[in-house]
RNA sequence: CGGGGCAUAGCGCAGUCUGGUAGCGCACCUGCUUUGGGAGCAGGGGGUCCGAGGUUCGAAUCCUCGUGUCCCGACCA
């Protein structure tokens, strides 16, 4: 491509609100322009990139023995209603009404209308099991909108949907997508992890999410240093290590601590450790009662596991002052699980400390060199639970080795659906033995448009993106210098431009007759793998530049041995 | 949803407090010089100062009501 004949349209700043270096690079190399809050367009290079992502998502799909398919954005709100999820979604789903009234949403997602589908066309087991797919836009009304591309409103979707007259058929399809996620990013050259993900009210143990790691990722992900697995934070369980020691050397205290409430303050005050303090909180439980749940003063409550305990009402809602005043003895921050009148849920670490200090239901006062089974009467060792998020360092919830978080950006999730769609639109088919089975659903996202900004999250530097060679726009950078007024530069440009095209390289040829460092800081800004400069200089001694995106250093390169040495780096 | 900030040229911003000719840098156009890492000089184009009311001789500026946009927000015992 030549730059004359095609759009490119850098920003040596970038705007204001974009805080995110995805974001940045994306407004900055001219990917996109922002329409309205969480639309954008697409421009030319930043669609080739996306196309680039498609087909690869495509052919891997396609291979895995997948079916392509194109669905409407726009659907009939009959549908949600049968599946009961237009009550249920919220304002998260745009809705809205043509000329004769009728409801329509704009698609956040296709379960309803594959479903449909399938049980139109799809009559008998012997047509099972079927994977469709397609990449498609859809509409989320966030909320909050932002980041650019990661999280938009409107955004591109791989989404699949497979059929099975029974569960092992399921986990062998879901199998094959796992494998295939894998096959994806990895052409894709990203570094991501795949991780067991909450399979919410649905059940199994199947549902994985696949993470691009990146410092700016949403999503905290915990994974052993010694096997495969990673779990979200939010679902990485922690188990009881050892017993609590009773040694009972330590008689126990009460502490004047005037105006100390935050685990902070209490540990200056005191000169402890957190590690040594047990905070406790008050939540809601159900029927308006209160319940303490009890956790070491470094450790963080994890609320999807508080919020699943029996007795503690969903969504987890902590009570507030009043409400702790009227039921307890003293205001937060001098409470403490001994002497309580309610409830108290104590976290499995929390459980085998010994000689602690906790708060001590009257305002204004601590106790020190607290233990369990001498001074909390509703202690049981037994009673003990998961309530705390883990933390680096925890024994790996597999049982080998340690673990480790980090961040990562959400890009796939594959899941078990099993009936919930088909048995509320009634996709049935029949089996071997001529009866109505209703089939056992899973599904497979992608995250088309969110995969490029976190591509690009993974990989830049000062000067711009710098992309992985399957998904750059362009391969290479064909950079003249003095074009128009030096003639071997010239001729051997366009002799060279010919050459790459027809070798299949897709090269972008800067014919714009700039000065050298702007058109250097454009390609680099954009993120163009490789780099020829062809300058009179070098013209005289039969040598051209070569320079990677990635490698600082350039090198000279025999004019004569440029499509030997092309082939040794690009794959041609 | 609650709280806060912002809204002036395509982008980044000043001007608003203290009302009186709408500015700067980048980008864009013209000319000359320059030409291996975001050039220099000269000239030029481009504005619904978010919108609607109000106060005033006069409003980007003050007041009221909207709209848009961005950020923050339950770990506190």
């Amino acid at each position: 491509m030549r730059v004359s004949q095609f759009f490119i349209s850098t920003l040596k700043e970038s705007p204001a609100d974009a805080e995110v270096i995805s974001h940045q690079l994306m407004l900055r190399a001219g990917m996109i322009r922002r329409l309205a809050a969480g639309l954008y367009t697409w421009m030319p290079i930043g669609l080739r990139t996306l196309r680039k992502v498609e087909n690869i998502i495509r052919e891997e799909m396609n291979r895995s023995g997948a079916i392509e398919v194109l669905m409407p954005s726009v659907q009939p709100s009959e549908l949600w209603q049968e599946s009961e999820r237009w009550d249920q979604y919220g304002p998260e789903l745009l809705r809205m009404h043509d000329r004769h009234d009728r409801e329509y949403c704009y698609g956040p997602t296709h379960e309803e209308v594959i479903t449909d589908f399938v049980r139109k066309e799809v009559r008998s087991y012997k047509q099972l099991p079927v994977n469709f797919y397609q990449i498609q836009t859809k509409f989320r009304d966030e909320i909050r909108p932002r980041f650019g591309v990661m999280r938009a409103r409107e955004f591109s979707m791989k989404d699949a949907y497979s059929f099975h007259t029974s569960k092992e058929c399921l986990e062998q399809t879901y199998k094959i997508m796992f494998e295939t996620y894998h096959k994806i990013f990895n052409r894709m050259g990203l570094e991501f992890r795949a991780v067991e993900a909450d399979t919410g009210s649905i059940g199994g143990n199947a549902s994985h999410e696949f993470h691009v790691l990146a410092d700016s990722g949403e999503d905290a992900i915990a994974f052993s240093n010694a096997s495969d697995y990673a779990a979200n934070v939010e679902l990485a369980p922690t188990f009881k290590t050892n017993e609590p020691s009773n040694d009972g050397q330590i008689e126990l205290t009460k502490i004047a601590t005037p105006n100390q409430h935050s685990i902070e303050e209490v540990c200056k005050f005191l000169k402890v450790g957190p590690e040594q303090i047990v905070k406790t909180l008050i939540v809601k439980g159900t029927d308006g009662t209160l319940v303490a749940l009890a956790l070491r003063g470094d450790h963080e409550l994890n609320t999807i596991k508080a919020q699943k305990l029996e007795g503690v009402a969903e969504p987890l809602e902590f009570a507030n002052e009043q409400e702790i005043q009227n039921k307890l003895t003293c205001k937060p921050g001098s409470i403490g699980p001994l002497d309580l009148d309610i409830p108290v849920i104590i976290d499995h670490a929390a459980a085998t400390i010994s000689n602690f200090v906790c708060g001590a239901n009257e305002d204004g006062f601590h106790y020190l060199g607290a233990d369990w089974k001498r001074d909390c009467k509703k202690f049981e060792i037994s009673s003990s639970a998961d309530i705390r998020k883990i933390v680096e360092g925890d024994t790996s919830p597999d049982g080998k080795g340690t673990v480790s978080i980090k961040r990562g950006i959400e890009v796939g999730h594959i899941f078990q659906l099993g009936e919930k769609y088909s048995r509320a639109l009634k996709a049935n088919v029949l089996n071997a033995d001529g009866k109505d089975q209703t089939v056992t659903m899973g599904c497979y996202g992608i995250g088309v448009t969110r995969v490029v900004a976190a591509a690009i999250e993974q990989n830049f530097d000062d000067h711009g993106i710098i992309w992985p060679e399957s998904i750059a726009p362009f391969q290479l950078s064909l950079i003249p210098i003095n074009l128009k007024k030096s003639a071997s530069v010239q001729t051997t440009c366009e002799r060279l431009y010919t050459e790459l095209c027809n070798l299949g390289i897709e090269a972008l040829y800067d014919d714009r007759d700039l000065r050298a460092g702007l058109m250097f800081a454009d390609h680099e800004l954009m993120g163009i793998p490789h780099r020829i400069v062809v300058g009179d200089r070098g013209l005289k001694e039969g040598q051209l530049e070569y320079k990677g995106r990635a490698n600082p250093d350039s090198q000279q390169i025999p004019i004569d041995n440029l499509h030997e040495f092309l082939k040794d780096i690009i794959n041609i």
